[in-house]
DNA sequence: TTAATAAAAGATATTTTTATCTTTTATTTT
DNA sequence: AAAATAAAAGATAAAAATATCTTTTATTAA
């Protein structure tokens, strides 16, 4: 569905996500083990995330990544564009380039509307949503 | 969302479908022609499926890929299955090797409807129903 | 029974994705 | 100011996916 490295990159936002609630920034480190994903490829992600604005960094010690309330209103969908671009809302479910209603690929209706339930669900949750759910752990990042 | 191979497997398999229900056997090169897919690749392709039973093949003059009326009974469930295994119906939107309803990830339950949403889709779509559309180019394999 | 055809099988190559390591820059604390 | 910390940036490596090419095997037709 999403490439690892989105599956990564939704884990890390919701983490950081979760301790910015309690007003504490994290390393990559931290959230390297918060998520079990491997450190140096998260901070590359991470890196992204930061150049599209959707988490924002500090340097230095007391450094590290955290989520202000703007940054919080993002939406999984905004995580999902910034690393896997909008193909998995917009493309072909079969692949071809010029799929549209005039010119559909067999499962177009049907896929559109898998599609569109994709996203949907993704921007209909903002990044803040989950921390209560972590928080009592009924949800995990990890394993 | 798929495989680009996947992609390659669903669009062949549903040319291939066609053209047996005119009758005509068709090649690797046929089929390659006939999705705009590369010939080489397209043939490793044909080759799994071929082993996995759910297309027919003959080698030699006269010969080539077809589906006979059992194969035509198969769903574009087993297609994807059989090329990227049922990681898309059954895996973690996030890649959590663990999740589970006990140990969901935050997205888990909305996750698992869409999934089950693309499996049924995929499973009542049997190979042989497509012919029609395709016959009367109201749906296109190709570009 | 030989030549031609087409898939199967095997080997190799290229590209993309995922992962790691090193150096630089910014910031804070001592 | 110097030392320590942590992200940014850049370089490199490994693995997986995609693509291509060659050889072998089975089948048919001349």
């Amino acid at each position: 569905m999403f490439s690892k490295t989105c599956e990564y990159a939704i884990r890390a936002i919701l983490f950081i996500a979760q301790k910015s609630k309690q007003g504490v920034k994290v390393s990559i480190k931290d959230v390297a083990k918060g998520i079990d994903s491997p450190e140096f490829f998260l901070g590359k992600i991470l890196q992204e995330l930061s150049r599209k604005g959707i988490v924002k960094s500090l340097k230095g010690p007391t450094g590290g990544f955290y989520l202000d309330d703007e940054s919080m209103q993002y939406s999984l969908a905004d995580v999902v564009i910034a690393i896997d671009g909008d193909k998995i809302f917009n493309g072909c479910g079969l692949g071809l380039k010029q799929c549209s209603e005039k010119q559909p690929c067999p499962i177009h209706k049907e896929f559109k509307k898998i599609r569109s339930d994709i996203f949907k669900l993704l921007e209909n949750s903002k990044l803040g949503e989950f921390n209560d759910l972590l928080d009592k752990r009924l949800a995990v990042l990890k394993r």
